[in-house]
DNA sequence: GATGAATGAGGTTTCATTCAT
DNA sequence: AATGAATGAAACCTCATTCAT
């Protein structure tokens, strides 16, 4: 996706007469399309017009839907699952204010799941799981899995810091991630509804605040 | 859906030759072939087909696809969901071992939560919502959303018998259910996969220790 | 037809529960949708709605589409004929002012023709002509045909009378109506824009001109 | 259409495999099939086998049914309207014979008239000038509207000529091509059967005696 | 490498017609 | 005699895909 936004399709966002991204391009239109329409009904017509290139030109590149939509999947997790990452990754474990600081990783990583891509691959991803079975480990898999990976770590070496009481880090960073995103879910509505910063952040407290009570050690 | 299996077309589930009971094995089908296929590529064929009718008949109930899977989604929540508040409507307040209670209810809310048709729903309406807005209210705002309330109830009355320390209750509620529920998204690859009752009861395990670690009295 | 007017399907024309003339509100109703729908795109179901009886109702009385369309056809077609017969009976041989009479009559002609049933004749037979080639007989030759020959045999006595000069009175009758009809073809859009009463008589006038001119004897 | 025969649909006429001439062998088949079933009962697949593509290209060509049977009834009008307007344009002012001169533009008119396709288009017109409207302008307004005008301003130089006594050289025109064809509908059966050239020549005679007598300034 | 044009297969929907009541 | 419910057939249209340029 690489920042295309999900709205209309805006005849504007061509490729121009490069040869070597008309295959970004139409990765990037697939993606829009796909999100707008689903898997099933989206055309490849329409991906070729919102590419700006002929049908036949797509099927040079990616062979077919089905390659195609693989493909436009990763490309977007990649991207996703990248920013997700890079969150976690300045998560130090020699923190003072513990509580801040996870608060401040929360909210970013919140920003991440909440983010339009985010949640267009998400429903994508439910939509067709059945069809697209391999789709779970390129998006999922390398997505939010990775993601409570590179947290339990984090946490561990908080943990052995002596801030946190853990038994099980893998458990302890899906829970949360579940206490972070589960209660955004009615209340974005899946998604097709913005929530107000202030509610985001009220989230986060409350995560951060139950996270804290059940794992923090008491400083004396 | 009433129990209806969702694996492969049978062509043994037929409707009989009774009249009243026609619409009703019609939504059963389609649920069924929703869940398969999807709603884009679900074919108003197949699902006349499965349940044992002719289209035009199917048509004559429903006046078209987007109608059928409206009722075929809210015919299924809706027992979905008197199901899961059946669950919570156990939860007493006088309870001795809050903690096996909790779980105990934490483990049945989780056996709803995985049901076959329970992730089908999910799938469904992650996967159309943007085409069929309004499912939202009928299927999570009746569903998750009113489990929440109930069980921010329970939980009330249980803050006030002084078993648990809480300032929000439906945020509590949230996420008890988040604890729940997140960590076994990715572990039953969204639903595909199904996991074995002691991975269940140990995610059911950790969910109420962590619930319990943050919000639940101290006995002396 | 009987005067049933063209118009949208008025629900308030709806048959009582009279048994005998529940035909004649089905025979009513096809010719209205007929005529606004066309013999192929006219529905049984939209005339059995028109008619205010049930489909299988219809089939008991007509035996199907193509019965119905015959029975209508003739229905309308016999009432718009008898018509203009009277229209024409009443041209006498020993009349006075033959201008005069002959401007009546046509005026009186060309409201019979003009009127929302004989344009919905005319269409229906010019568009089914070559499905129901027999209906020719049963509109035209009992109508336009039968019209012809009526003035035909007042024209012969005209001419007996000394007041007109005439080789063949058919053919004669054939011009009179031709140059009354044919010039409102254009001028009403087939039937479908009513043209002012003024343009109607002026036509009349100038058919009548143009007749008498043509075949009067002049008188001294 | 350019003088493609309306009877039977004939395997042999399939277009070669050039691509210009698609549109054009869709528009004959179009017009053959609209002519022999109608609009309502023309199925596109007919259509298609008849001009021997697919549908799709149909489709592509056209849009859809209606905007085929729009541009097959235009195509044809404009021929049918450019062989009728040359024949009125060889109608010279300066005659010697003008009794047979007229007889003679009377039979080449009536020849343009009674063509299968003329029926045809004008059958097609009658029925569907209630879902087509705008039909009316392409192929009545630029047919015999046109071919009315045309006729007026030569009719008009004959009055300037001092061989006719004209008030109004439209509605003489309008009353000419009245008494050519207004006979002829009858005899015809509406153009489902031909008619001898003898009774052709017969009301051509009938029509160009009653209009000399009425207009013609006598010679001394 | 890119494309306009074409297509076989299949989509949803509607129709005229008939049961069983 | 009248009807609600059901149906086989066929309608219009769209799709993913492939040629020939």
């Amino acid at each position: 996706m690489s920042g295309a936004n999900l709205s209309a399709p805006s005849a504007a966002r061509r490729a121009g007469r490069g040869r070597i991204d008309k295959r970004h391009a139409i990765l990037d239109a697939a993606f829009v399309v796909f999100a707008r329409e689903g898997y099933g009904k989206a055309s490849v017509d329409a991906i070729a017009d919102e590419a700006g290139v002929a049908k036949p030109t797509l099927y040079n590149h990616f062979g077919g839907k089905e390659a195609l939509f693989r493909e436009a999947m990763a490309a977007t997790a990649e991207l996703a699952t990248a920013k997700s990452l890079a969150v976690v990754a300045g998560l130090a474990s020699d923190v003072e204010d513990l509580s801040g600081v996870l608060a401040d990783v929360g909210y970013r990583l919140l920003l991440c799941h909440t983010s339009d891509e985010a949640w267009a691959l998400r429903r994508l991803l439910y939509a067709e799981i059945s069809r697209f079975p391999e789709l779970f480990d390129k998006v999922w898999g390398h997505g939010p899995n990775q993601l409570s990976e590179a947290l339990a770590d984090r946490l561990a070496r908080l943990a052995l810091a002596g801030r946190l009481r853990l038994t099980d880090p893998v458990r302890a960073a899906e829970q949360f991630v579940a206490l972070l995103t589960g209660p955004l879910e009615g209340r974005t509505v899946l998604g097709t509804r913005t929530v107000s910063d202030d509610e985001l952040r009220a989230t986060v407290a409350a995560a951060v605040g139950t996270f804290i009570s059940a794992f923090a050690v008491a400083v004396e």
